[in-house]
DNA sequence: TCTAGCTCTGTTTTT
DNA sequence: CAGAGCTAGA
C-alpha cells in the first residue's frame, strides 16, 4: 500500500474513510482520480471483492483510464472484476439481465438521439402538428421529463410541465411523449434517458431485483457528482439505502451540464440527504501554475452558488494569463496559430504540439481556426462533431445490424428497407407503417404478412416486400462470426455496389468507413474471446456501440495539437491552452443572456477551460465574427471583466498595431463595441426589439417587402415573430437576426 | 420513384 | 454557411 504515501493528508482521509457515505469536494486538478483510484485498490486491499464495487464515471474512457491505474495498484484480474463504466453503460447491462421484468426484449435497441428525434418528427407529423412543434424541442422536453424520473403517464398530471408547454404554444408535449414511449416499446427499443429512467422503473417496481444488486454492491463510488441528473441520483440513493457506503466526487464549481438535466443541487444538498455523512475537501491544485489558478479562483468568486473552498497551488508562479483581441475570427485564429508556433519554438524541443489545445464554445467555431493551422502546416485533431457510429455509411450498415438483432427496430427499418434503393419508396413505407401502427404490432410483422393488415399492393411490390423480408431473415438465421455477417451484408445488400462506380475521395472514404466497421467488429469478438473466453452476440456489439462516444477513441496518431469544445475538455489537462471566442452572445452563449442561472454555468464553464492548463494560458476574442452567413460585431465577453486584472497579461492586437495597453481589462473595456444591435429607426432596416412589436402593426423586411405582424412569441429564449407578407406569405421570423423596418 | 438542385431557415454544450 | 425540405424532370 505504498501508494498511500504519495497521498497529500486531505488526499489520504478521503481514501482511508469507507465506513459511511462520503463526499470529496475535489477542486481542478487537485487528484480526483488518484483518490478515486487509492480508494478502490484501498477497498480490494482490504479484502473486499471487485464484484461487489460499483464505480460510475463519466465516460467510457475516463472508465478505461480508471481501470488501467488500478490495475498498477492491484492485479488486471481484480481490475477487470470492478463494475466500472458509465452510468448508460452499467445500467444498460442491468437492464438487459433484468429486461423480462419490466417487459422489454432482452436485445431491446438502445435508439440514440438522432432516432429518438427522427421518430418524434414522424409522430409530430402524423399528429399534424409541424406548423409549430420542432422535433428537437419536442425531443428536449421529453429528455428533460425523463431525467426528472416524469413518465408519459405523469406528465399531463405535473402542472409545472404543462403550464410551461401552455406557455411556449406546445400544449400537445404530453401527447406527443406519450405516442413517443408506445412506439419504443412496441419497437423494443430504449432511448438513452429511458436507460435510467427505466432502471428506475426497474428498482421501485421490483423490490427483490433491487434488492439483489443493492446486496452486490458493497460499495459505491461515483465521479463527477456534480453532473448527475435526478434520476442517476435516486438510483444512487436506492442502491445505497441500505449500507450507506457511498463515496461521491465532484466539484460544484465544475457542473456544466444542466442542459442535460445535470442537478447541481445533487452535490449542493448531499450533506443533508446524508446527515452523517463525511466532507474532505481536496484544495490543493497540482496542475496548474500559481498565476493560473488565482486567475481561475478570481473568476469562480463571482458565482454565489456555491461551496466555499480555498484552491491554491504551490507551483510557480508561471506566466500571466495572456489576453488578445483579433478584429475578425479570422484573425483571431491567425493570432492563435502564431501564439503556438512562437510558443513552441520559444521553448525549443521543450513543447510538442500535444501540449496544446484550442478550446472554444461550440463546434461551429472550430472551422476557422483548422483553416488557420493548415496555413502554418500545424497538425491537429479535432474532437466533436460527427463520431464514426454517427457516420451516414456506418449507420446504414449498422441499421441492419441492428434489424438482425431485433427486426422490430422500427427506426432502423425505415433507414434500410429502402436502401440500396430497391423500389420501396415513400409512399408504400408510409402505408406499412400506417398499417403497423393502427393494428399496434411493428412494421416488421406487417412486411412478415402485408395482406393480413388490410394492405393491398400490387405484385410488384409485394414481391420487392417479400424479398427485403427474406433477406433480413436469411440474416437473422446465420450462425456464423458476426464480423462475417456484417461483412455478408455489405456484400448481399448491395451496399457494396453503391461504392463499386466510386471516384471521388468522399466515396472512398465511406467504403474506407465501413471496412473500418467490419474490423472494428471482428476485433470486438477477438477481445471477447480473450477476455471472457465468450463468443459474443451482435446484441453485445450494439450496446457497446450505441454507448461509444468520439471522446472514447483513442486517437493517438502522433504529434499534434487538440482542437475541442470546453465541454469535452472536462477532465483533460495541457501544458498550454487557448480558449478562444470570449464574447458575449458567444461565451456566455446567447440562450442564457437573462438567465441568472444559466449565467453562472457558463461562468463554470469558463472555469473549466482555465483550469485545463499547467502552464500557460491564452485567452482570445474576436470583434468580429462570421455567424450565421453574416459578418457581425461582438463585444468582449463580460467573463473578462470577472477576472482579476493582476494575473492577466496585455491585450494585444499586434497585427493590426493596436496601441498596447499596460492593463488587460482597461483595454477590454476601450475596445467595447456600440450595442450589437442596429436598432431599426430612421427608417432603415435594422433588428427590431420584440417589445416593439404588436400584432397589427405594419413592418417591412429586407426581402420579403410588406407585411403585418401575426403573433410574437418570446419562447426559448430567441424571440420571434409571426408576419404575413403581402406577397411572401406567412414566414415565422427569429428577430435577432431579422432586418425589419417598421412602417 | 429517384435525384439534383433550388430555396428557406436557423444555429450550444452531449451521455 | 449548412442542413432540411421541396420541386421539377427523368
Amino acid at each position: 500500500m505504498e501508494y498511500l504515501n504519495e497521498l497529500n493528508e486531505s488526499q489520504r482521509e478521503a481514501v482511508l474513510y469507507i465506513a459511511g457515505p462520503s463526499l470529496v469536494i475535489a477542486g481542478a486538478g487537485s487528484g480526483k482520480t488518484k483518490v478515486l483510484t487509492c480508494k478502490v485498490a484501498y477497498l480490494l486491499s482490504q479484502g473486499w471483492s471487485p464484484h461487489g464495487i460499483l464505480a460510475l464515471t463519466f465516460t467510457n474512457k475516463a472508465a478505461r483510464e480508471m481501470k488501467t491505474r488500478i490495475a498498477a495498484l492491484t492485479t488486471a484480474e481484480q481490475a477487470s472484476n470492478l463494475w466500472m463504466g458509465t452510468f448508460h453503460s452499467i445500467f444498460s447491462r442491468i437492464l438487459r439481465r433484468e429486461a423480462k421484468l419490466i417487459n422489454y426484449p432482452t436485445d431491446f435497441t438502445i435508439y440514440d438521439s438522432d432516432d429518438s428525434r427522427s421518430l418524434i418528427k414522424s409522430i409530430i407529423k402524423e399528429m399534424g402538428l409541424e406548423e409549430s412543434y420542432r422535433p428537437g424541442m419536442v425531443h428536449g422536453r421529453i429528455s428533460h421529463a425523463k431525467n426528472a424520473l416524469i413518465t408519459a403517464q405523469s406528465y399531463p398530471q405535473t402542472p409545472a410541465l404543462m403550464a410551461h408547454d401552455d406557455a411556449c404554444k406546445t400544449p400537445m408535449v404530453f401527447e406527443i411523449y406519450d405516442r413517443y414511449q408506445k412506439r419504443c416499446t412496441q419497437a423494443g427499443a430504449m432511448d438513452f434517458d429511458d436507460l435510467l429512467l427505466q432502471t428506475n422503473i426497474l428498482f421501485r417496481d421490483h423490490p427483490d431485483a433491487l434488492d439483489r444488486y443493492a446486496s452486490r454492491f458493497n460499495y459505491i463510488l461515483v465521479d463527477e457528482y456534480q453532473d448527475t441528473n435526478s434520476a442517476q441520483y435516486l438510483i444512487i440513493k436506492r442502491l445505497a439505502q441500505k449500507h450507506q457506503r457511498l463515496c461521491v466526487v465532484g466539484d460544484d464549481a465544475q457542473s456544466i451540464y444542466s442542459f442535460r438535466g445535470a442537478n447541481i443541487d445533487n452535490i449542493l444538498q448531499f450533506r443533508h440527504q446524508y446527515p452523517d455523512c463525511r466532507i474532505f475537501k481536496l484544495e490543493r491544485n497540482y496542475r496548474s501554475t500559481q498565476n493560473i489558478v488565482n486567475a481561475a479562483n478570481s473568476l469562480i468568486a463571482k458565482n454565489d452558488n456555491q461551496i466555499r473552498k480555498t484552491i491554491y497551488s504551490e507551483k510557480e508562479k508561471g506566466a500571466r494569463i495572456s489576453l488578445f483581441a483579433g478584429y475578425s475570427d479570422h484573425e483571431e485564429a491567425y493570432i492563435i496559430a502564431s501564439k503556438i508556433v512562437e510558443l513552441r519554438m520559444n521553448r525549443g524541443d521543450r513543447y510538442t504540439y500535444n501540449d496544446f489545445a484550442i478550446l472554444y464554445r461550440t463546434n461551429a467555431q472550430s472551422r476557422v481556426l483548422e483553416e488557420a493551422l493548415r496555413k502554418r502546416n500545424i497538425p491537429y485533431r479535432i474532437y466533436g462533431g460527427l463520431s464514426f457510429y454517427q457516420r451516414k455509411e456506418v449507420k446504414d450498415v449498422m441499421a441492419y445490424l441492428r434489424l438482425i438483432v431485433n427486426p422490430d427496430d422500427e427506426e432502423a427499418l425505415k433507414r434500410v428497407i429502402n436502401y440500396p434503393a430497391r423500389g420501396i419508396g415513400e409512399g408504400t413505407l408510409g402505408k406499412i407503417l400506417n398499417a403497423a401502427h393502427s393494428a399496434e404490432v411493428s412494421a416488421w410483422q406487417v412486411i412478415a404478412n402485408p395482406n393480413s393488415y388490410g394492405l393491398s399492393f400490387n405484385a410488384g411490390i409485394l414481391k420487392k416486400i417479400g424479398s427485403f423480408h427474406n433477406f433480413i431473415a436469411s440474416l437473422i438465421q446465420r450462425t456464423d462470426p458476426i464480423d462475417e455477417v456484417a461483412a455478408a451484408i455489405v456484400r448481399e445488400s448491395g451496399i457494396a455496389a453503391e461504392f463499386i462506380n466510386d471516384k471521388s475521395i468522399e466515396n472512398l472514404s465511406r467504403k474506407a468507413n465501413i471496412e473500418e466497421l467490419i474490423k472494428g467488429i471482428a476485433e470486438f469478438v477477438l477481445q471477447a474471446n480473450e477476455e471472457q473466453d465468450s463468443q459474443p452476440t451482435l446484441a453485445d456489439f450494439l450496446a457497446e456501440a450505441a454507448l461509444y462516444t468520439e471522446q472514447d477513441s483513442d486517437k493517438a496518431d502522433g504529434e499534434r495539437i487538440t482542437l475541442m469544445t470546453v465541454h469535452a475538455a472536462k477532465g483533460l489537462e495541457f501544458r498550454n491552452v487557448v480558449v478562444s471566442g470570449l464574447e458575449d452572445d458567444l461565451f456566455p452563449s446567447s440562450m442564457s443572456q437573462d438567465n441568472p442561472r444559466a449565467i453562472e454555468e457558463e461562468r463554470r464553464l469558463f472555469y473549466v477551460a482555465i483550469t485545463r492548463a499547467e502552464e500557460n494560458c491564452i485567452i482570445t476574442y474576436a470583434k468580429s465574427r462570421f455567424r450565421h452567413g453574416r459578418t457581425t460585431t461582438g463585444r468582449p465577453s463580460r467573463f473578462l471583466f470577472d477576472l482579476d486584472p493582476s494575473f492577466i497579461d496585455t491585450v494585444e492586437t499586434e497585427f493590426a498595431g493596436a496601441p498596447k495597453h499596460a492593463n488587460a481589462i482597461a483595454a477590454a473595456v476601450d475596445v467595447r463595441q456600440p450595442p450589437i444591435s442596429k436598432p431599426a429607426h430612421d427608417g432603415e432596416y435594422g433588428i427590431v426589439s420584440p417589445r416593439d412589436l404588436s400584432p397589427g402593426m405594419a413592418v417591412m423586411h429586407e426581402r420579403f417587402g410588406a407585411g403585418t405582424v401575426q403573433e410574437i412569441s418570446l419562447e426559448g429564449g430567441s424571440a420571434s415573430a409571426i408576419i404575413d407578407f403581402d406577397t411572401a406569405g406567412r414566414k415565422r421570423l427569429i428577430l435577432k437576426y431579422a432586418y425589419l423596418k417598421i412602417g
